[in-house]
DNA sequence: ATCACCAATGATACCGGTGTCAACGGAATT
DNA sequence: AATTCCGTTGACACCGGTATCATTGGTGAT
């Protein structure tokens, strides 16, 4: 002995086991396993046999070592996805693990420097075969040439397109943006606001762009904008701006669901109804919209699809096949009990 | 040539480069690797020097294939977690990842045959090196014996010593219960109700429990009960049939925040005002205790704490340490806006 | 001086799959 | 009949670490 104590652990059968006890080569029965067809149909099926007879299942430490790949996938995430990791999550795994994959997870910092330097540490250590980057980090200037220079497949999820990033799913804001305002301006609102995002953040960008331009088309509409940064209290703080002005909104669009929550927190502590005196609306669609009260009128952004997108788009990387269909996320807003007629 | 097309990759150096480059053996580099003291210092500091200039990385791969483990730790998780994910992968993480471990995260069905299968068929296809297990699944009858059986070291998050695990990291159920019994007692409330979770699950029977017994220790308080499911529906109903009695309670405990919110959004419906006519306690301390208007009094569970030390609890066991402290949790109420002085 | 002993180190097997390439047998072609 | 070819299969190296055990040189005990 040398160093660390014994190892317990029962013997799993292993290849060899199946192959004995199937009367072929070990090389064979990697072969069924891995769905060759070039394996004669008896011989199939009394190896299947075999590996069901002994229940056995193939080594993934020992594959991966073998193949050099870790049948891992990364996903890259912070805490401004809080309220919708678990949808993004179960539409990844539905998929990676329909794949032979699984997912390892990753919190990174938003910082763009400290992110860059963490997401490869993390590649390079947990060797995942590639990742999957959400929102705001996959933004981050640098980032594509970074990964692509440690080697490690990609695929990011963003509203626009990243300048390096070969697979980016990607969902239209802008569009979603006017349908907002669409939506405030049918129910007669005229004096708008906006709380926005990040200014750094291309996606909530997006969204000002569409919703200010659908604003603009229409005579006589004024909007008034706010920043944010997706933090709750960033939304009552831009809500206490604007719903302090003289001539307050009667509509505002705040670029996350948290902040509108922000939004109706202040309204009601100033005495103002929503959606009497005031419509709100959200976006993304997260669990939060239906349980505020009143329920928040939001833009569903379909995120569990957009990740298997994701997944099936780098996978289909890795694996050196051709790369699925580009993926566009359609959003679609969701009319709940935040939004009314404009008040006369 | 046989099947798969060729693989890039850029040739990492390896632990053989690296014992060429310090003039010793592979051997002794590993030693350095795995910290052995018996090594040298002048040799380690050549070593370690070789490591610094190649940027050498022990193949994570090639180290699990040899030591038959996967340096992976399995997360699972179910939608009724949804709210806390966040936290707890990140109390997780920041453990894991000190030490050499990934997190790999998987979502189980609440079913409880299902669940067992599931787990056990997850186990042993990822072959992680031990899961740690969220409630309610942490609960289902069966699943330690399952999980012994199939060799895979578990630690459950529960409130409840669970029959079969060993590791448990247990929180102070019974006595929050009592706590937000006390808090709603003091503000003077005196018809009090509580909207349970699922029967079948421990941790909320314990908040019951508690809670009831601290109300009854008062004379002239009257409880009323109503089930539920830890959904946002079940919430809602459970607060139809509460304050839609004769004589309807002033302070209602729902046994999760998301119930909690459903419970506003009734008395918001009905014109019952919060906390004036109505105190209001969730449990949790989720994200959502602020974003509710008005913010909700709940009862705080150190999510990430608990998951951190479940993952050292785990991490120990693998690795055939001595077991940290077993960890108990301390439940916290931490009021908000939702509760209040009991009306005349 | 001899030997036991210990700290430090190295040679080599081993983990359980996949990749390469050669071999084999029967059918089709010449 | 000889040759080619293809479908099928197997022998063996290899992936990059760790485990076992042997070896070496120095030190203290006898």
């Amino acid at each position: 002995m040398d160093e660390t104590p014994a190892k317990p652990r029962a013997n799993d059968p292993t290849i060899e086991d199946v192959a004995a006890a199937a009367g072929v080569s070990i090389r064979t029965v990697s072969r069924v396993l891995n769905k060759s067809p070039k394996v004669n149909a008896q011989t199939r099926e009394r190896i299947e046999d075999a590996i069901a007879q002994l229940n056995f299942r193939p080594s993934l430490r020992a594959r991966a070592f073998a193949m050099r790949r870790s049948f891992l996938i990364g996903l890259v995430h912070n805490d401004r996805n809080a309220l919708v990791l678990d949808s993004i999550q179960r539409g990844i795994v539905t998929l990676t693990s329909a794949r032979g994959y699984e997912l390892i997870v990753h919190a990174a910092p938003l910082e763009a420097e400290a992110a860059i330097r963490d997401l490869v540490d993390f590649a390079e250590r947990s060797r995942v075969d590639g990742l999957v980057i959400l929102p705001p980090i996959s933004g981050v200037p640098g980032l594509a040439a970074a990964l692509e220079n440690a080697q490690v497949p990609a695929v990011a999820l963003s509203s626009v397109p990243i300048e390096g990033f070969a697979g980016v799913i990607l969902s239209e804001e802008r569009t979603a943006g006017a349908q907002v305002a669409r939506h405030l301006l049918d129910l007669g609102h005229r004096r708008l606001a906006i709380i926005n995002g990040p200014a750094d953040t291309a996606s909530a960008m997006e969204r000002r762009t569409g919703f200010l331009a659908e604003a603009a088309r229409h005579g006589g509409v004024s909007v008034a904008e706010a920043a944010g940064d997706y933090g709750f209290a960033s939304g009552v703080s831009a809500a206490e701006q604007l719903l302090g002005a003289a001539q307050r909104p009667t509509g505002i669009f705040a670029a996350n669901d948290i902040m509108a929550a922000g939004v109706l927190k202040v309204a009601a502590s100033r005495g103002i109804a929503v959606p009497g005196d005031l419509s709100v609306v959200g976006f993304d669609g997260s669990l939060l919209t239906k349980m505020l009260t009143p329920a928040l009128t939001s833009v569903l952004r379909p995120f569990a699809e957009m990740a298997a997108a994701a997944a099936d788009q780098l996978i289909a990387r890795i694996e050196g096949l051709a790369a699925p269909l580009p993926f566009q996320a359609t959003l679609q807003i969701v009319a709940a009990e935040s939004t009314g007629p404009a008040p006369q």
